[in-house]
Formats: C-alpha cells, sequence, structure tokens
RNA sequence: CGGAGCGUAGCGCAGCCUGGUAGCGCACUUGCUUCGGGAGCAAGGGGUCGGAGGUUCGAAUCCUCUCGCUCCGACCA
C-alpha cells in the first residue's frame, strides 16, 4: 500500500505535480477560451473562503465595497504614461457592439463600431479615479476608502492555472488621501492586513517589504509586496500594495480644497490579492497525496465517509453519521456526510486529494461502539502507511476544534521551518552568488532546490540598477523585496558594487 | 512572442516510420462474488484519432496550414 494519490510526485517534476494537484484536487480546469480557467465547485469554495476571511479584514480597517464597470474607455488608460507603458501590450479590446450574419456566418458588423475602443479592465485606477475626482472637493471627503471584488483581464503569453491566468478575479482597493504621511500609512496598513491575513488564514508565511524601483506597479512611487516560498524554493508574489503618489491624481485632477481653502491634489494608493493565492496555497502544502486545505479555507473541514455496504444495516450507519454530522455543526464545523453512491475506498482517496483537513470513515463497528476513525490530512502518513486514529464520539466532537486548529498550526509551521531555513544571509559577494545559484542556472528537469539569499546592496538607483537587473537575470534571479523587518546595515558592503551597503534585501527565482 | 515537445474514449497511453476506416490499462454500465477499505470474475457502453485543406481507390498514419496544451525562454502589479 505504498501507492501514493497523485502519479507525479514534487520531487519528479514540480510543475506536472502542480497541474495534477489541481486538477486531481478538483480546483479547476482548462476553459475552452484560451488561459482562462474554470473554476470548480471545491476551487471556488476555497475562493469563497479567502473572500469572506479578507472582506472581513478589509471592512474591518474602514473599508467600503462598491463596483466600477468591466469596460474602461481607452482615452482613460492613457491618462497616465508609466500606466500605459505597463499595460498596454497586454489589454483586450472591445471594438464592436454588433454581428452580423453574413451567409450563415457570423462577422463583425462593421457599421457597430465603438467611436472609443472599450478596454476590458486590466486593473481599475483609472475608471476609480475618474469617480475619486468627482467625489472629492474637500479635505472633509478624505480619507476616501473604497474596495471592489472582481474580474480583470491581462492578455498574458504564457498561463498556469490560478498563478497567471488571461481572466483571474481579485479585490483592488482604491484609496485617496490629503497628504503623503496619511497615503503612506494606508499604504503599509494593507500591507500588514495581507501578512496578517497570510499567515493566520492561508498558513502561508511571508516576508513584507518594499519592491526594489525596477519592480514597481506602473505609475507607484513606492510598491510593497508579501513573498512566499513555494516547496521549489522560488519566490510567489502573493500581494501588493502600492503608494501611487500624486501621479494618478495629477493625471485626473483628484483635488480637494484645504483649510485654507486651496486646491491640493489627493496622495492615492492601491492595493490587491488575486486568486493567484490559492496556486500559494496549493505549491505550499500541497504533498505527494494532493492537496492539504488549511482548515481556515477548506470548504469542508470534516468530511464523513460511511462506509456502506449496500445492506438493511446501512440506514442505521447513515443515522450515525447524521448524528455526528449535527454534533460537529453545532460546534461551527463545516461539515459534509459523503452519501455519495460511489465505493468508500475511492471517496476517501478523492477527499485525499482534495485535501479535507479531517477525513472520517465510520463502519458498522465504529457506529456499535460509539467510535470514530478518522485521518488527518496534515500527517497522513507514517512512512508509506496511512495513519488512522480512533476515538469515543463525544471525545472526537469535544476534540475536533482543537484538532482543526493543530491542522492550522502544523500547516503554518511546516511551511514558516521551510521559509526560515532557507534563506542564505552568508553571501557577500556576486561570486558567491554565481557559486550558490550558478549550477542550477540551466533549466534541467525538476531543479534543485535554491531558496533565497538575503544580501545587503547600497541601493543603486538608475542605470546602476538596471545593469545589476541584468546581472541577476542571468541567474534567473530577481530581488523580491527588501523586508520591512531590516538588520543593521552598519558596516556592510553592497553585494554587487562593494561600496557601504544601505538596504537588506531577498533575491530568489520566481514565479 | 521565440525554442522544444505533445494533441487518438473521462484519465494515462500504444498504433504512425513500412496508408487498408482503432486498441490497451484505469475509470464507467450490468450481473455474481467479495467487503474495516484504492477488491475479483464475467459481460458491456463510449472515440467524425484537435481542426481545415491536400496526395491517394483508400489517411490516425504521408504533405501543407491552423488551433490548443505542456516545458524552457522573453514578457509580466
Amino acid at each position: 500500500m505504498s501507492k501514493r494519490a497523485l502519479s507525479v510526485t514534487r520531487e519528479q517534476s514540480f510543475p506536472e505535480w502542480y497541474q495534477e494537484a489541481v486538477r486531481d484536487g478538483d480546483m479547476a480546469e482548462q476553459s475552452p477560451v484560451r488561459g482562462c480557467m474554470i473554476i470548480k465547485p471545491w476551487g471556488w469554495g476555497v475562493w469563497e473562503r479567502v473572500q469572506a476571511e479578507l472582506d472581513q479584514r478589509i471592512k474591518d480597517t474602514g473599508h467600503e465595497n462598491c463596483y466600477f464597470p468591466l469596460f474602461i474607455p481607452m482615452s482613460f488608460i492613457a491618462k497616465e504614461a508609466e500606466h500605459v507603458e505597463g499595460f498596454a501590450k497586454e489589454m483586450a479590446v472591445v471594438t464592436h457592439h454588433r454581428l452580423k450574419n453574413e451567409g450563415g456566418k457570423l462577422v463583425l458588423d462593421p457599421d457597430a463600431k465603438l467611436e472609443e475602443p472599450l478596454i476590458v479592465r486590466p486593473t481599475s485606477e483609472t475608471i476609480i479615479g475618474d469617480a475619486f475626482q468627482r467625489w472629492v472637493k474637500s479635505y472633509r471627503d478624505l480619507p476616501l476608502l473604497i474596495n471592489q471584488w472582481a474580474n480583470v483581464v491581462r492578455w498574458e503569453m504564457r498561463t498556469r492555472l490560478f498563478l497567471r491566468t488571461a481572466e483571474f478575479l481579485w479585490q483592488e482597493g482604491h484609496t485617496a488621501h490629503a497628504d503623503r504621511e496619511d497615503a503612506m500609512a494606508e499604504t503599509r496598513k494593507m500591507l500588514e492586513v495581507y501578512r496578517e491575513f497570510s499567515e493566520t488564514v492561508l498558513a502561508m508565511p511571508v516576508i513584507a517589504g518594499e519592491k526594489p524601483a525596477n519592480e514597481r506597479f506602473p505609475g507607484a512611487d513606492n510598491t510593497y509586496s508579501i513573498e512566499a516560498m513555494m516547496q521549489d524554493g522560488k519566490a510567489l508574489q502573493a500581494g501588493t500594495s502600492h503608494y501611487l503618489g500624486t501621479h494618478f491624481a495629477e493625471a485626473q485632477n483628484i483635488q480637494f480644497q484645504n483649510q485654507d481653502g486651496k486646491l491640493t491634489f489627493c496622495h492615492t494608493t492601491s492595493w490587491g490579492v488575486s486568486t493567484r493565492l490559492i496556486g500559494g496555497v496549493i505549491m505550499s502544502h500541497g504533498d505527494d497525496d494532493g492537496l492539504r486545505m488549511p482548515p481556515k479555507i477548506a470548504p469542508r473541514q470534516i468530511v464523513i465517509v460511511p462506509m456502506l455496504r449496500d445492506k438493511p444495516e446501512d440506514a442505521e450507519l447513515k443515522a450515525y453519521c447524521a448524528e455526528l454530522e449535527a454534533e460537529l455543526k453545532a460546534q461551527g464545523i463545516r461539515v459534509l456526510v459523503d452519501l455519495k453512491p460511489i465505493k468508500s475506498a475511492e471517496k476517501r482517496w478523492n477527499w485525499v486529494r482534495r485535501g479535507a483537513p479531517v477525513i472520517i470513515e465510520i463502519g458498522g463497528r465504529d457506529a456499535a461502539g460509539g467510535n470514530v476513525t478518522f485521518m488527518r490530512r496534515d500527517k497522513l502518513r507514517d512512512g508509506d502507511k496511512v495513519i488512522s486514529h480512533t476515538q469515543a464520539r463525544a471525545e472526537f466532537v469535544a476534540g475536533a476544534r482543537t484538532l482543526l486548529e493543530a491542522i492550522q498550526d502544523g500547516l503554518f509551521a511546516e511551511a514558516k521551518a521551510r521559509l526560515d531555513g532557507n534563506i542564505v544571509t552568508t553571501m557577500t559577494t556576486f561570486a558567491d552568488l554565481e557559486a550558490y545559484y550558478g549550477a542550477t542556472a540551466g533549466d534541467e528537469e525538476g531543479g534543485e532546490f535554491k531558496g533565497w539569499a538575503g544580501v545587503m546592496w547600497a541601493k543603486p538607483e538608475g542605470p546602476a540598477l538596471e545593469t545589476v537587473a541584468e546581472r541577476l537575470k542571468a541567474l534567473k534571479l530577481t530581488i523580491r523585496n527588501a523586508p520591512l523587518d531590516q538588520p543593521p546595515v552598519e558596516g556592510k558592503t553592497c553585494l554587487f558594487t562593494g561600496e557601504p551597503a544601505k538596504e537588506y534585501v531577498l533575491i530568489g527565482r520566481s514565479y
């Protein structure tokens, strides 16, 4: 019984393992439209949990939800120069409003061409800014704190389920403030919301920090991110928060009268996380048997599989399971009795692949003895052997919430150990970096686990920064961020130039 | 968008070189047996071989084009 629930192990090929984990875990599948995905009920359930948890935090920090149009006039996008530059290459454009039937063939009706093409939003700074310009008149209107849950489209060349898709779902927060200090505080506050959310809800430890200038959002003065380490050592940018300065305010005339009656430009921010987080959860916690869902986002935290035998005794078994279900529900636990008429062994492995945190199997003997036999998805096996536990029903029910908490904490601890244990901080020269990453810079299958490097640098700007980026690129590396939590830099030297160091940054390969 | 590979049943694949209108395993259906677990036997159902052209008496197989997927690269909040 050494069989694994997936046919490819992470070791053999992490990319292939990921695909299979997503598919066999019933999360999502490819759609008929290139680069877009169908999110299946189990995957959607996870997203609903993400939305519920994060939405609460967004509201608790004073933001209100609203909704802006999917279509953005092309002229809007053109307003902020860097913004255009950053997004022009990947925008979907609507040019017609009618089709015509020509000899049985549908064609674009040339008489129905739009005067001004509409962009399918890649992000909503410009259309929300347009509203802000009308909404903000006085300092009394500030701060203006808005969020929306929406889908956006970016025509990506290379897509991967959840991690990078042409259409994806996200929340985007947009705020306007009276001054830099207030806007910057907002930017940092939301970054912290993301960090706390990622760690406590997704059990995904991250490092919050500021992106280097060359990795900034087009049109931002400062971009901050949370970066998570996947099981192959690569970094995943899991959330971003931007201080936009007055760029968009100036481009869109978002002004207010201050206490002195003077017209002043607002300072704006934007911040977002997307369905990419789900890819992060999969690559953080999954194992060779499939997904492992943190209980806080598992659509079903406990799944009960009755071992039905198509005999009269089944009725008793079902009744026993229904009682157990009711008791667990009373504890506030999301529970499902899987009565689907397929073999129980098959059901067990389906739930293993989906990553249900606790899988209970109830047979006649359990029912008769008043027991519960269960498996923890986080600690499924001892070696190759599947571990199952048996407890008195009352005892299990009483401890169920604690058990789920233990699983949540265990997944976090495991991921945290990986993150903390795989940031090398001893490199001081570029040669060190080359020696460490260079050996596996090739494109051989799998690729050895390398993690990140935490190094000192002089924080160059302009052409000097470009040079650094180029040198890193040769090793397929990028600067992920400069952690907010900075070690002392005095007496340290820049890894790239040998000049006195100004900042500690994390370097790694990324998604 | 460049390089490479791959599209044949829901999934994984064989067949293609050496054209003669499809096959295997798992899954699925039915029956019997089994039953603390990813079961056995038997009988079945399911595919316009990604799509479009072409060559040919005949194309999954040869040629051209096209679409999609995967990996690598470029690009990328």
